[in-house]
DNA sequence: TCTGGGGTCCTAGGACCC
DNA sequence: TCTGGGGTCCTAGGACCC
């Protein structure tokens, strides 16, 4: 905790969903629900229209689609978020290099390592209402609500307390009256079972938490989530904004529509998934030693398996080879709903003798043959993973009627409505999948 | 037609080493 | 003729975050 309020917390305003409404002016105010819009997606993202429903993110889309019918349904643009996301960085870049990223809709910015040396509470409220300007300026109208305090947590607590579309500077001195009575889900770091155990002591806010002693609270969340948790109570938290954190893990997974037992598919799904997170992992220029495979049953019970090599891999058929042989460990009888492949144990450098323990822990060198490449027609869990294809919300280009996006397709047919960001709402036309002059973008 | 995807961090037990 | 103790690495699972 420092002495000044120096500490930023940026939030984008329903992000993805305020990107839709941006790009697709005949949504401005009407609920607009962001997600996967298979039968087993959940919600990214809702619009404030959609909450007043009770519709939120991580809930399962048909619970969406119960309670908000009218609702536009949405598969997401990640470059356009991406765009925006860049563009708000940029900004918070222009603060001070010490900005932390938390993803793309979110950030900590450390004011006292930028060009702004003035922390006194007046200079970061003109500061940062004139960043909350400058996005909504260059981003064509995006709205991000800001913290600031003397704390990591405490300038999170200013920018939630401030949604949406607000500032909230917690001065010096005041950070203990202003969480004593929120939630103590509002403790970064207590979910649901924390606070299930938190509860059992009597806990309902932060305050709540000061009234017990250490002690108690390391006995019921043990010793790392019990003194986190006791700190933060008390508003201690000296977490430095670190620019530049280095990834730990790459992964990949899928849930597939309808559960996979056949090994043949979900093999060619784990190589499938082994390319992207080699690829993933060579773009970064690193080498992973620990080969990670996740399934999720039916049931919703989630197993792993891992091996770490005595090398280094950026390879797609060394890292679908390992994941393979963990798959033989598992008993597939009742087919996966998910499977996912990861690595960790990041190294800078391949490492020659690239060997591995065997089944019987002796010591095999291996060659790198080509994957195969599925034979046609591939089961739909192990088509490409991003084939463009007229999904709800993608943008298309008609050579006649010009730019648009996708309302909803099916038997041949695709809906569109021809509006951008420029010219307001515009007209709805219903046209052939195979119309030679629509595009997607 | 029941509940995503991509991460981080912690715990706990066993192997292994000195 | 009762067998320490610490540190590190690996593995599996779980909580949590956005």
């Amino acid at each position: 905790m420092r002495l000044a309020a120096s500490i930023l917390h940026l939030d984008l305003d329903a992000f993805f969903a305020a990107v839709e409404q941006r790009d697709k002016p005949s949504l401005r105010g009407k609920p607009v629900i962001v997600g996967g819009v298979g039968s087993r997606g959940v919600v990214s993202t809702a619009s404030y229209e959609a909450r007043v429903f009770g519709v939120h993110s991580a809930m399962p889309m048909h619970e969406a689609r119960r309670l908000c019918p009218h609702a536009a349904f949405l598969s997401g643009r990640f470059r356009a978020y991406r765009e925006s996301s860049q563009i708000v960085m940029g900004l918070l870049r222009e603060l001070s290099p010490l900005v932390e990223p938390l993803s793309l809709d979110e950030a900590f910015v450390d004011l006292t390592g930028g060009a702004h040396p003035d922390v006194s509470p007046a200079a970061v409220t003109k500061l940062a209402e004139d960043l909350r300007a400058r996005v909504q300026a260059d981003t064509h109208g995006l709205t991000a609500s800001v913290g600031v305090g003397t704390s990591k947590f405490i300038a999170k607590v200013g920018s939630e307390l401030a949604k949406p579309d607000g500032l909230r500077v917690i001065e010096p001195g005041t950070e203990l009256d202003t969480i004593a009575d929120l939630p103590a889900r509002a403790i970064p770091g207590v979910g649901p079972a924390t606070m299930e155990r938190l509860s059992r002591l009597g806990v309902r806010t932060v305050a709540d938490i000061r009234a017990l002693s250490h002690g108690e609270v390391v006995r019921e969340l043990g010793k790392a989530n019990g003194e986190w948790v006791h700190h933060l109570a008390f508003a201690r938290d000296d977490r430095p904004v670190s620019p530049d954190r280095e990834a730990k893990s790459i992964s990949v997974e899928d849930t597939f529509s309808t559960d996979v037992r056949d090994r043949d598919e979900l093999d060619a799904v784990i190589e499938r998934d082994a390319r992207i997170v080699a690829e993933r992992v060579a773009q970064q220029g690193l080498f992973a030693r620990t080969i990670t495979l996740k399934v999720k049953r039916p049931d919703f019970t989630i197993l792993s398996r891992s091996l770490t090599l005595n090398g280094a891999t950026d390879r797609a058929s060394t890292i679908a080879r390992i994941a393979r042989r963990l798959l033989d460990d598992v008993a597939v009888e009742d087919g996966f709903r998910l499977l996912g492949v990861g690595v960790a144990g990041f190294t800078p450098a391949a490492q020659e003798e690239l060997f591995e323990p065997d089944a019987e822990g002796a010591v095999v060198t291996h060659t790198d043959a080509d994957l195969p490449l599925p034979d046609a027609p591939a089961p739909e869990a192990v088509r490409p993973r991003w084939v463009p294809s007229f999904t709800p919300g993608a943008d298309v280009v008609h050579d006649e009627h010009g730019a648009g996006w996708v309302w909803g397709a099916g038997l041949g047919r695709v809906t569109v409505r021809f509006e951008t960001r420029e010219t307001g709402p515009g007209p709805v036309r219903t046209l052939s999948a195979d119309d030679p002059a629509l595009h997607l973008v």
